[in-house]
RNA sequence: GGAGAGGUGGGUGAGUGGUUAAUACCAGCAGACUGUAAAUCUGCCGCUUCGGCUACGUAGGUUCGAAUCCUACCCUCUCCA
C-alpha cells in the first residue's frame, strides 16, 4: 500500500485529495483511471509522456486507464492559453487520428489495460436540454476563477460563451465515465476539479484529481507544444530525437531529467556533482538523449546516436542516412534558389537567397557563394543548408 | 440601444501625410567561436522570373503621395441601459 502510493506520488505535482486516493486505493477494486486527449493532434511528444508514464504506474498497480479522445469538446476548443476554436473534424479523420494514437501511446501503455474512448459517445445524446441541466450546475463566479479567464477578463480580452462550456463537457465526461481518478497536467487542474464538483452534483463519489507538472519546450520556457513547434515527438527518427534533445540548454537538461528520465533522483544529484566538478554537460546531456531514444526506439539506437553525434559536429562529416529525392526540371538548368525552395529545404527563394549570401548552403560540401548559380538537369548531389538539413538531389 | 477606446509583419508593440518592407523587444534562421545544435558574438529575418510586386482589420474615396485623412462595413474591449 505504501509502496503504490510512493509510486503514485513520483512526479506529480498535486493530489486532491491524497486521503480520497487512499481510500479508493484500500478499497481494493480496480480503479478507473481517466485522461484527456486532443483529438486534432495526434501526435503525441515528449511533453504527453510526462502524463503517460504517470498513467502507466497506475496500470503497474492493476489499475484501467481509460484514453479519452475528446473529439466533442475538440469542438469548442480549449481555452488554456489562447487558442482560437477548432475546426470541426470529420469523422474519418477522428478515426485516422485515434489510429495513430494507439499506434503511439502503447509505446507506454499497456493495452490489456487501456481502453480507448471518444467523448462523442455520450455528448452528442445529451443534447440541448442536456447541456442546459449541466449548465446550471455551476456558476459563473466559479468559473471565473480559472486562471485564464480572470487574466482574460482583468485584461480586458474576449471570452466567448461556450469558452465555459469546455471545464462543464470535459466534467461530465467524468461523470459518464465514473471516473475514479483523473490525471492531466497542472494546467488543466481547474477543469479537472470542476469534474469532482459534478460527480457530486450527479451523486457519485467525486473523482481524485492528480497533476503532473508541465515539461517545458526546447526553448526552455513555454510549455512544450506542437503549435509553438517547440517539441520532441515520439515517433521522430532517432537522429532527430538526439539532436533535439542535445540542444536544449544545460540548464533546461535538469528539468528533464526530473520529469522525463527514469533514473532515480539520487543518480540526478550525483550527474550535477559530476558537472560541478568540470564534467561537460554535453556528455550528461548525451545519457539523457540516449535514455530517451532506446525508450522510443530500439536498444541502442541511443549510441549509435551519440556516434553519428560526434562524427558529424566534431569532424564535419556527412550523417550516413541522407535523404534522396529526384526532382523534375522543365528546361535545362535551374537557379539554385529555385532548386532549394522546390525540395522545401527552404521556404521561399528569398530565404534560400539569403542562406546563400550568409554561406549557409553547400554543394558536396563546397560552401556556394554566388546566389545566381544554375544547377544543371541530369546532376545529382548533396545539397546542405545550415548545419542540419541534408537531402540528395538528382535533377531529372 | 447610447457613449468611448482600439484592430500594424510569427508574438509583444512603436509609428498619425512624404528620407519607409515600416522603430524596438521576443521568437526564428545563418555565420563565427566552443565543451553540444548549450552559452556568447556578428549578420539576416514579406515575396519575386531580381525588372519588380504585394503589405499596417475589410471595401471604397481624397491626394502628386496614405499604416497615417474621409466614408461604409466587420471584429475586440470599457462604461451606461
Amino acid at each position: 500500500m505504501k509502496e503504490a502510493l510512493s509510486l503514485i506520488k513520483r512526479g506529480t505535482d498535486e493530489i486532491l485529495t491524497e486521503s480520497d486516493l487512499k481510500k479508493k486505493l484500500e478499497s481494493g477494486k480496480q480503479l478507473i483511471i481517466k485522461a484527456g486527449f486532443d483529438p486534432t493532434a495526434p501526435d503525441l511528444h515528449l511533453g504527453h509522456t510526462v502524463l503517460l508514464n504517470k498513467l502507466r504506474h497506475f496500470q503497474d498497480l492493476g489499475h484501467k486507464v481509460i484514453f479519452l479522445i475528446g473529439d466533442f469538446t475538440g469542438q469548442i476548443g480549449d481555452p488554456s492559453g489562447k487558442n482560437k476554436t477548432r475546426p470541426t473534424l470529420g469523422s474519418d479523420e477522428l478515426i485516422e487520428n485515434a489510429k495513430t494514437y494507439e499506434k503511439q501511446v502503447f509505446k507506454i501503455l499497456k493495452k490489456e489495460l487501456t481502453e480507448v474512448r471518444f467523448n462523442s459517445e455520450w455528448c452528442n445524446d445529451l443534447g440541448a436540454a442536456g447541456l442546459i441541466r449541466l449548465a446550471s450546475k455551476y456558476n459563473v463566479a466559479r468559473m471565473l476563477e480559472r486562471d485564464d479567464f480572470n487574466k482574460r477578463y482583468n485584461s480586458n480580452q474576449s471570452i466567448a460563451v461556450h469558452e465555459f462550456l469546455y471545464p462543464l463537457v470535459q466534467g461530465y465526461d467524468s461523470v459518464a465515465l465514473d471516473a475514479d481518478v483523473e490525471c492531466g497536467g497542472t494546467d488543466q487542474k481547474f477543469n479537472l476539479l470542476v469534474g469532482r464538483e459534478l460527480q457530486r452534483a450527479y451523486n457519485q463519489e467525486p473523482q481524485v484529481v492528480l497533476t503532473v507538472p508541465i515539461l517545458e519546450g526546447l526553448d526552455g520556457t513555454n510549455k512544450m507544444s506542437k503549435s509553438l513547434n517547440n517539441f520532441i515527438g515520439i515517433d521522430e527518427s532517432p537522429e532527430e530525437m538526439f539532436g533535439k534533445i542535445m540542444s536544449i540548454s544545460d540548464e533546461l537538461m535538469w528539468r528533464w531529467f526530473e520529469l522525463l528520465s527514469f533514473i532515480s533522483e539520487k543518480e540526478i544529484n550525483n550527474l550535477r556533482q559530476q558537472v560541478d566538478e568540470g564534467t561537460n554537460p554535453r556528455d550528461i546531456k548525451f545519457l539523457l538523449a540516449e535514455e530517451l531514444v532506446d525508450r522510443f526506439h530500439e536498444t541502442g539506437q541511443g549510441a549509435s546516436c551519440r556516434e553519428s553525434f560526434l562524427q558529424r559536429f566534431q569532424k564535419g562529416s556527412l550523417p550516413d542516412d541522407i535523404k534522396e529525392i529526384s526532382i523534375n526540371l522543365d528546361s535545362d538548368s535551374i537557379p539554385l534558389t529555385n532548386l532549394l525552395k522546390n525540395a522545401d529545404m527552404t521556404s521561399s527563394t528569398s530565404e534560400a537567397m539569403r542562406l546563400i549570401k550568409q554561406g549557409g548552403v553547400k554543394i558536396d560540401s563546397e560552401k556556394v557563394l554566388d546566389p545566381k548559380k544554375e544547377i544543371q538537369k541530369g546532376s545529382e548531389a548533396v545539397y546542405q543548408v545550415g548545419k542540419r538539413k541534408f537531402l540528395k538531389i538528382r535533377t531529372l
